[in-house]
DNA sequence: TTTTATGCAAAACTTTTGCAGCGGG
DNA sequence: CCCGCTGCAAAAGTTTTGCATAAAA
């Protein structure tokens, strides 16, 4: 399996850009951050590693990884869009604790099957889908450390 | 089955609130409303019936509206948050198409089990879940009226 | 009279854009 | 030399909030 670091110097070529010292230091740093995080967060920790990098070029340079495929959105509405990248995870949904917004992701054919099935009848040609499933996590349900 | 217009007064008395004229512009105005719109349309037909309306007002009762179950939310990302009324309309989710961006409302029983049947593998108690599924409608896979 | 609602304008929050300057091919 | 890249700051788009006033209980 190709390296994420090559699909986006593949990615790059293909559309005539360059690499930068910025560009590697943000993809790098990308990488490395496991889990959910927005795009603010990424900035934060790209400048550890070069505080002189700008804001927009953390926003640019996201961008053009999701465009590249190694960076998925999570459109879970309140607040900040967040990401994760997809390089080496596979597809997947999410379950989503309501009380400490815990995230784990969950994968079933049964369901990616009958979605294809339902575009299908549609007439559709689905590219992505995004499922998110709310709801109460196990320890949540029996903690008294409830939001509300 | 109660009406809408019941099923907002009694929440505002559960939640020791007033039916005011505004409130009452507001909900009537969502509730003949068809299809998808954001908070900012919403407020553009109130203030066809009532154009002292202010745009806060509207906001802070669709939130309500949210809140009592009358309005869902629809989390596609991009722009504005779109809402819809639930009410008669019974749980769907959408088929979205990423050209000329039509809604198709879809359901599937062999899905909403699944996700149950998932939930509860994860010790997960359900509350609602959004599934969206992207890609291109039969007419706009024949068009030349492309975006991109 | 005490609480709740409203409208306005300002603020907040997230993301995008304009622009002047820099730098690599 | 040209074109893309960058940082900055300003702008844009959407939603929330503070506050003084008004209405309701």
């Amino acid at each position: 399996m190709r390296q994420p670091h090559e699909v986006f110097l593949d990615y790059l070529r293909r559309r005539n850009l360059n690499m930068t010292p910025q560009r590697a230091v943000i993809v790098e740093t990308f990488l490395a951050t496991e889990g959910h995080f927005s795009c603010e967060e990424l900035c934060t920790m790209v400048r550890k590693a070069d505080a002189a990098i700008g804001q927009a070029t953390v926003y640019r340079t996201l961008k053009l990884l999701v465009d590249s495929g190694l960076a998925e959105p999570l459109l879970a509405g309140e607040g900040p869009v967040l990401y994760e990248h997809s390089y080496g995870h596979g597809h997947h949904d999410h379950l989503v604790c309501l009380n400490c917004n815990g995230k784990i992701e969950i994968v079933d054919q049964v369901i990616e099957d009958q979605q294809e099935q339902l575009a299908r009848e549609h007439g559709f040609t689905l590219t992505r889908h995004s499922m998110i499933l709310y709801g109460l996590c196990p320890r949540c349900q029996n903690s008294d450390h409830r939001k509300d």
